[in-house]
DNA sequence: TAAAATAGTTTGTGGCACGTACTAAATCAA
DNA sequence: TTGATTTAGTACGTGCCACAAACTATTTTA
């Protein structure tokens, strides 16, 4: 389940993965990068998607929950080592005294952009192995695949509360 | 960094994500697909991977660490709680008496093949998507991608000792 | 054969995830 | 309106995962 035993089994043609095998590869490669260069500013993944959440959102502890799919009682505690990093703040909510706002500080923000433009840079050059027109036609197939998998449980990748 | 948040800036044109975004969005939903079906045999990513590699090598502690690219104290634990569950068997080696060789035990085949199996399965159904010529390309893509990526780092991806 | 290197375990620390139990606030119902 | 229920969040205990440092046993080397 490594990516080099993924890719052991059922290879059908030689000299090329299946395609199951090869997604799975590739994925575990793009994921392997996203930890490195997350690791690389002492982030975990999972802060990582954390501080992504907040790029764009101010959301509640319990909306966190359910974004990350993770038990509320998790976020307090990932909230809590980032808060103590100086990454995030807890804000209390004007609208329900019960209810708790996660904000990005700018040093929060400041890290997750530059974990994103490093991870960015790495998928690039990756991609930059293939021809451009190559690269074009690969960005169609996944997209058409990611729009399809959405549709599939009932989401409009491009609505405008997901997209804007 | 959560695959909403992924996707969500640099969006070049409209209706199509990113090809980077794209690549890592997808990556996030074959992650999670592997994640959920290992959780539902009670199993984490890393003992997948460890039952994964396991099911053609018989390797010491020590390839282990170097394969997982863990610490070799990690890697004591994590067989530590394999073999608890009977999944593996640390093994005497005849050649250094330091040495411990790690195999799977018949019950640890049956689940990785059973992981192996539905995780596949997802992968495929997800792929069945898209129409078989845009399959067999996106196929090819992704070998290319992947043949590059492992040129890069010396690797031959079809040498003999990499792919049985 | 003595010193250095290697294989593996143990112990201690911290992050991460869960379930349970708890407090405070909001909502619902009578 | 008030009493019961639901909801938001935290605290605590457990277990997995990962690391570093310290240790034992063996092998290699000089």
């Amino acid at each position: 389940m490594t990516s080099r035993a993924v890719d052991r089994r059922a290879t059908a043609a030689p000299e090329e993965l299946s395609t199951v095998d090869g997604l799975a590869q590739l994925s575990f490669l793009i994921h392997g990068t996203l930890e490195r260069r997350a690791a690389e500013r002492e982030l975990s993944i999972i802060q990582t998607r954390l501080l992504g959440v907040l790029r764009d959102r101010k959301p509640t502890m319990n909306e966190l929950a359910k974004v990350l799919m993770l038990d509320k009682s998790s976020i307090s505690g990932l909230v809590d080592r980032a808060e103590r990093r100086d990454l995030v703040v807890r804000v209390p909510s004007d609208a329900d005294r019960r209810a708790v706002l996660v904000a990005l500080t700018d040093r929060g923000r400041a890290l997750v952009s530059d974990v994103a433009a490093r991870f960015g840079a790495d998928v690039s050059s990756l991609l930059d192995r293939l021809p451009a027109s190559d690269r074009a036609t690969l960005s169609r197939l996944v997209s058409r695949l990611l729009v399809a998998h959405a549709a599939d449980r009932g989401i409009d990748l491009f609505a405008p509360t997901t997209t804007g």
